[in-house]
DNA sequence: CGAAATGTGAGTATGTTGTTTATATTTTCG
DNA sequence: CGAAAATATAAACAACATACTCACATTTCG
């Protein structure tokens, strides 16, 4: 019998080669993710998709074999993102202070273009047909560097896990909020911000 | 002439008189929230609504005129429902921890029967065509009794509506994220959660 | 040139869903 | 009781939305 190889869930129906056409999937793919956090998932269809991105829905379709796979495309690459930003900020043993300075900064940044594409990717849009593994993925290596953090400023080494959580989701729920409101970049709201991490992580008293 | 009065957004077709017809809007109501909470707006149905209060779809629009009546009867309810929460952990001259604990508790408490309806309904179902008073009167109560606790336990009097904000914004995102995660009655995030509060109300440096 | 890659958008097929309506059952009350 | 009012039922519909296809046009490249 012959090796059965799983079929691999094709991502792209056609792979493409020229710089035009890479240019159009990249639109595609930021298109959709400025209709989704503008609309939400349930404003976010195909059509509506390839009009903002200029293009015909029939390139859509060329290649992204269904609305889902554009879903996971857009999610895919918003995650790497952030990612990113707060890994560089959780980075080497900067005082306390100027970490959460840096996540602050870096979390608003990554808001910025699509402010509230991340909180629809989380809760609104559909969970992952078939990468659940990817999305776990993302949770775990973010939770990471949260918690990195807090084994780094808080000396008691107990409850660190979920001290992450409550901060993670903390700085999310703020961010996300002053997303709504348009006040992302409302300099008081940064320092405030900077201002209950730092002074969550140094508390002294242990619940 | 007679004196023309304005067409009051019939919020009910029909007055339920009989104790049998106000049960029946009580459940339309409760499954709605619960439809509401599990599926999100885009999966919230007329008819699936009706069903999950075991009731024809006809009751249904006996009593509310269309779709968006019935989303703005469960928006009140469950508004109401918040707001008296908050306000009782909130008033009286307790001390700081005592009056985290109970907001804590309060606001789990609410949130343990349709975890995620709070904030379906403040980001994905669409903002009141008419009653947009109504829900900036929430919002205004809301972040009043938060406003009123940052004033009672900072000295410092600068920044006291964006520190409200923030720490209202904080525990939501938390909450939610715990909702998210089933994990509303876990005690250390109740516990941390009491902590961050407690932490940033009682921050020495001020931004 | 000619073949491959890419782009187009009207059209379709398929479903969803809010709402009505004609009819049936229950309650009220003289 | 019995008639009228209140309440409940669910089949059916009309209107719309929308994911996706296809036959054809245009561009790129060797």
């Amino acid at each position: 019998m012959s090796t059965r190889i799983a079929k691999p869930r094709m991502r792209m129906r056609k792979v493409p080669r020229q710089a035009r056409s890479r240019a159009t999937v990249e639109a595609i793919i930021e298109a959709g993710a400025h209709v989704l956090s503008e609309l939400g998932w349930a404003g976010f269809t195909t059509n509506k998709v390839a009009e903002a991105a200029g293009v015909s829905i029939g390139s859509l379709y060329q290649y992204f074999p269904d609305k889902l796979s554009l879903l996971e495309a857009i999610r895919r690459r918003h995650f790497d993102q952030v990612l990113s930003v707060i890994a560089e900020s959780a980075e080497g043993g900067k005082p306390l202070r100027r970490f959460a300075q840096e996540l602050v900064r870096g979390m608003i940044e990554a808001h910025s273009i699509h402010p509230t594409l991340h909180q629809v990717l989380l809760d609104e849009a559909p969970g992952d047909r078939g990468s659940r593994a990817a999305h776990a993925s993302f949770q775990a290596r973010y939770l990471e560097h949260y918690t990195a953090a807090v084994a780094q400023y808080r000396r008691r080494r107990k409850d660190v896990e979920t001290i992450a959580r409550v901060l993670s989701s903390a700085v999310e729920g703020v961010i996300h909020n002053a997303a709504r409101r348009d006040m992302l970049d409302a300099p008081e709201l940064r320092k405030q911000l900077v201002e209950l991490i730092c002074a969550y992580l140094s508390a002294t008293r242990t619940g």
